[in-house]
DNA sequence: TTGAAAGCGCTAACAG
DNA sequence: CTGTTAGCGCTTTCAA
């Protein structure tokens, strides 16, 4: 590609204006008005010379840089949740509507990056989305009070910051699997405790529990890391306890493949000897065998929300609410219901 | 974050040497040596003013932008098929490494789009990836053409063509089931004929059969779309023949779920009524029940390739090979195998 | 070995 | 309503 682009200025004398009338042209600048046969001449000539504007040149001039960027907890995330795939397709597909890119960060550990600072100080980006952010994250408050557009995804660290998270359903679960007559209900987390909303699962299902007058123990309770792989060593380790879990709640679907291989490999029955709940509802969910009961989230409209108050928050339009609670729903299938209820 | 950010000029001013100094020490640039103490100098003013160049700034002046465009078939690819993610974060984890950002661009008709043309005219990659590239795609061709970086994955369109591709592994997966006695051998394909490598995976199935002297027949091959769901759908369609397959030949993993599950439904067992083999080995694989037999196939290593080749290629440096082909494998596991020797 | 200075292509005051 | 012009912050050639 060494052939010359045609920049503004050819586009202009073709076009028989100034650059700047172009520049109105192309920008759609408010306020001006043109007459529509000098804003055809233009476009005309933009089209003629195939002309693009120069993304560095504009953002150097503008200050605005039309991208935003994603941050998420590296290879983890998006090598094995199913859910991460489906908020970042949504999230480009509302960028790209409004013009914006999405570059994305991956960060190994967040307690140690560079990657907001870089991305910010190198503007690089006009805003930030960030998925499942640590609640001690320093880097990340200084930034969102600096005044800096941020949208955190999945964690409420402050009511005051802006942010699109899922209302639980936890409870549903709880009172599904306890109105089914279970006692003995173990948890897999779907990642250790520093990620909060996988904390925040733990900690529910243990309230609830307790409501419910029903043992809470640690021996019901294994930490998985994201994958298929790590549900089905947890559910192993579970399936030795002297007293074994009647039910399962997995901190996520992915979590709840992997315990289900392992129960079945056990010899165990699901749901008869033991009924497993997941959480997502990915799509795969409904063609597990057999098909499994889990929450329904839906990924792709937090990612759209997340994209649009973020896309609001950069051109300082007014935001309706800074935090926006999506609904969660609980789909019974046969992983855990109705045919215990014949035992 | 209105707060004025130092530029290369304050960072100049505390070290006492001029901003051309600064750019040397910061980017490394060879061939000048510059006394350690004043790099040194350069170095702690810049790290004490948290100095972080401007990125539109270098990008406009040196016309690098140190990012490369990732282009690939939308919501379908990110959303539903588990291979691509993991692609993804590999090309994610690469590309930083060597101080790259990506951009990612979903397209959604890949004969009618403007997303090379305008990032690449736009400047704002200095190279492509592009997934499963269209046999037609002329832009792309021309881009090629004209010089500019790319690399292309999964689908081998010109011999001069930069790119990463799997070698088939379709041969062992017919020559297994044919070998177990199979003669009713289904297909779904994962994606419409537009997309090469599902189409050479057909045609490949064909050929073998052909080669085994076994029934060639349009009633035993359905059109996938991606999802789970097309597999459930195009199996239960499958299950509609008068003679029903004894073996499925999904054209991925994700199709095999779903068709696992119109299977089970449909009160058939695995693989004694219908084996059932997919392609990709995602991590769920193995803990489908049965586990699945498939394809094992390197996302990891052919994103990492990429990325490397891509940017060797944006470096001008030497490039071993034009094409590398991965090694794929069969493996087998209780979804197709042993079981029905015994029968 | 270091510094001066000329752009890179665009935007957006400001002037006309 | 349109054109002139001064930067935006950096890289890099050339000269000192």
């Amino acid at each position: 590609m060494k052939a010359k682009r045609p920049t503004s200025h050819q586009v202009a004398a073709l076009a028989g204006v100034s650059r700047t009338t172009v520049s109105f042209v192309l920008n759609n600048v408010s306020g001006i008005n043109l007459p529509d046969s000098t804003r055809k001449r233009v476009l005309d000539a933009a089209s003629e010379l195939g002309y693009v504007p120069d993304a560095a040149a504009r953002t150097l001039a503008s200050g605005r840089t039309q991208t935003i960027g994603l941050v998420l907890h590296g290879a983890f995330q998006l090598e094995i949740d199913a859910y991460i795939p489906r908020l970042l397709s949504s999230l480009f597909t509302v960028s790209k509507k409004h013009g914006f890119q999405v570059i994305v960060e991956t960060v190994k550990d967040f307690n140690k990056t560079r990657a907001y600072r870089d991305l910010v100080r190198g503007k690089q980006i006009d805003g930030l989305v960030v998925i499942y952010p640590n609640s001690e994250d320093e880097e990340l408050s200084e930034l969102i009070d600096a005044g800096f557009p941020a949208v955190l995804l999945g964690t409420v660290r402050h009511p005051e910051e802006h942010s699109v998270v899922q209302r639980s359903s936890i409870k549903p679960v709880m009172d599904h699997l306890i109105g089914l007559g279970h006692e003995r209900i173990a948890h897999i987390t779907f990642a250790a405790e520093d990620v909060a909303v996988a904390k925040r699962r733990l900690t529910s299902y243990q309230r609830y529990l307790q409501e419910a007058k029903l043992e809470v123990n640690d021996t019901l309770v294994r930490f998985g890391n994201y994958s298929a792989e790590s549900g089905y060593r947890a559910m192993q380790s579970l399936l030795k306890n002297a007293h074994k879990p009647t039910a399962l709640f997995a901190g996520n679907d992915t979590i709840a493949l992997g315990a289900m291989a392992a129960i079945q490999e056990a010899g165990l029955r699901i749901p008869e000897d033991i009924a497993v709940v997941g959480y997502d509802d990915i799509p795969n969910a409904r063609f597990t065998s057999p098909p499994l009961t889990t929450v329904s989230t839906p990924p792709l409209e937090q990612g759209r929300l997340a994209g649009e108050m973020l896309i609001d928050l950069i051109k300082a339009r007014p935001i309706a609410q800074r935090q926006i609670r999506l609904d969660t729903q609980l789909v019974v299938r046969r992983s855990c219901g109705a045919y215990l209820k014949t035992n």
